[in-house]
DNA sequence: GATGAATGAGGATTCATTCAT
DNA sequence: CATGAATGAATCCTCATTCAT
């Protein structure tokens, strides 16, 4: 599973994962809490309860840390993959990853963690790209129930299944920072973010 | 001391405003290309043609430059607010305002410049509130529109017309977000959102 | 005679001198004292009375400071130049530029400071230049004692006069290099210095 | 424990005996390349294909490292040695010695190997011992060359042999280094500098 | 209002070395 | 002998801000 490992399980190589998983763990909390800016290597290191150079055996720098957390970001994504490749009705699927997505980033530190990424994102290249990637993952399995909804009939003959697929997770993600930032909670917007999207997408009978 | 100091068009204060200018015109630049974080003061400073001391003559700090700037932000809005305000038949008005926002989201600029207030709103009050403010001036008169719409019956009975208003303009900054990182021109995406847009919102006949 | 003046003698910018000064001396004793690369900045600092911060007002780094070094070495090559550039027969100058320039490299901080500065050379060219730089005033001056005194027939026709310059210095400061080295004052070596050298340039009769 | 430790040409020792010359090998490319102190231990363990803790079981650290190399300069001295130990009339000697040795000269890594290790010398006494030694045995062996070679009414009859011979090498080292910093090759001084030296010792017929 | 020298805490990163495995 | 994780002091430099001029 992981590309460098020579021999697979040694206690040695285990430890050393370990190592690596309390400091991306204490990195996420420093960046929820500080910002990734305010946050100190220092501040890291002391989380995580490593000696500062020691958080540079493994990794290569601050920059580093947010790309592998971003990348982990990517695992977090996987149940809503999974709600979205069912089989059941496009509607069906639809609202249950609407229900599904929206309770995640009803935690504030999901969206707080995706805006400091994304925030990035806008002047590191290599983040933008694993933040695109995350996105197109979820988008193109979203895009494909779209597609299945519009062919079955049961949903709208929209003009372009993929960028309706984007717009639905926009209006998600969208309503989550504000939810952050407004300090209304997440579960006040949710039903009128499940009505706004489905009378859009949902077929006219 | 001086006696024109009081005079409240005097020279002296123009002289005064124009400098408050390129230090808030330098520093939303500055912000631009690099990043609120990244940017120095001295950026700023030597960037409006002004001394590094001189800028605190006109700003508490860095932070105050930055709050400023999203006061002048407001400013930004009111030509979509006069759309909004317009006494046209709502589908009409609705139309007009997608229309015109996202053509100015369609500015790389518009949309960094708000991502990274917005970033860092998420922990400073002043910012949020600010943000929140200007979210809430658009949406308010978004919202006038939507309710005069749905008497008319032209829209659907939407169950939150502020919600659905806050809902419009999330799709429309969150797709404009993503235009950014994508590196996808907002001009691809803007069919797809007002039909995505105006089937959620226009009644069924 | 400072470059980049304004208003020539104000007070503001003799002070701002003095303190360029007083780094610079600092700077001085702790590259002879540690060597350049033990040295760190904030001994500089600390040494020159100044905050670590303030020097990066006068200075852009410790290699400019080191640079700047560099460039006033060439001020104390200017007695010798003098000497050099004296009316008097060329083998009396010559003479009495080897004593007085053996007596400069007497004292260890001049020939430590020298090596300190040409070892950086090595990898650093505008070091390297400024130090090829100081070199050829020198050894341009000897060069025209020499041309004048093969044409007087008080030297001998060596085959090239710069070149014989070249080795006269590099005899000199290479001496001075080997006392340092074997804590052998360089009084001791003057005489067969002073003998090498003549033996080999004066004109046999 | 293993037996094979104690038994002076087994195999183990002769596989520790290349890895220290792995080391030493990589180490001064490096010395070479950015110079010892900006070399880091992990490059030369890197360089060497020697892990990191490794480099520790077979040196005690970088200094020691250091100290070996110069040691192991004394080697590349036995040529010049042998040289100066032939039985042939003094001015043939010096004249194939200082040809031998400005042509080993002529290649800037012997030089500035030779400058880095002369300049950790000024502030490492033991350095300082090792590298005045190697000279010590190269100026004595010339030193009698000089002393044979006026006997013999080769040579003038220089004050002090020894410091002559010391003054010969200078000459020869002084301008190999110049001959680095000024990017002038070795070739285009040799003649002067052999024409230099024996114009001061050749006897005068 | 305007200047830029002054401050010193804090920024990320690298260092030579040790030591448990 | 071999490994590389662990250490934490030290590296150079930048920061926002203050203040005397």
């Amino acid at each position: 599973m992981s590309e460098d490992t020579k021999k697979p399980g040694s206690a040695r190589e285990k430890a050393t994962a370990k190592r690596r998983n309390q400091i991306l763990e204490a990195a996420v909390m420093c960046f929820l809490e500080r910002g990734y800016h305010q946050t100190g290597v220092r501040d890291i290191a002391a989380r995580a309860g490593v000696s500062l150079g020691n958080l540079y055996n493994h990794f290569r720098g601050k920059h580093d840390v947010l790309v592998e957390i971003a990348m982990l970001e990517r695992r977090e994504l996987e149940p809503f993959l999974k709600v979205l490749n069912s089989n059941a009705p496009a509607p069906k699927v639809l609202k249950k990853f609407i229900r599904a997505y929206a309770n995640y980033l009803a935690a504030p530190e999901n969206v707080i963690l995706t805006l400091e990424i994304s925030s990035e994102a806008v002047r590191q290249q290599d983040i933008a790209r694993l933040f695109v990637e995350n996105r197109a993952r979820l988008t193109e399995a979203l895009e494909e129930v779209v597609r299945r909804g519009v062919e079955a009939g049961d949903l709208r003959a929209v003009p372009d299944p993929l960028q309706a697929s984007q717009l639905v997770i926009e209006v998600l993600e969208g309503s989550a920072y504000r939810s952050v930032l407004s300090e209304t909670p997440m579960s006040k917007i949710a039903g009128s973010m499940e009505d706004f999207i489905l009378s859009s997408l949902l077929a006219r009978r």
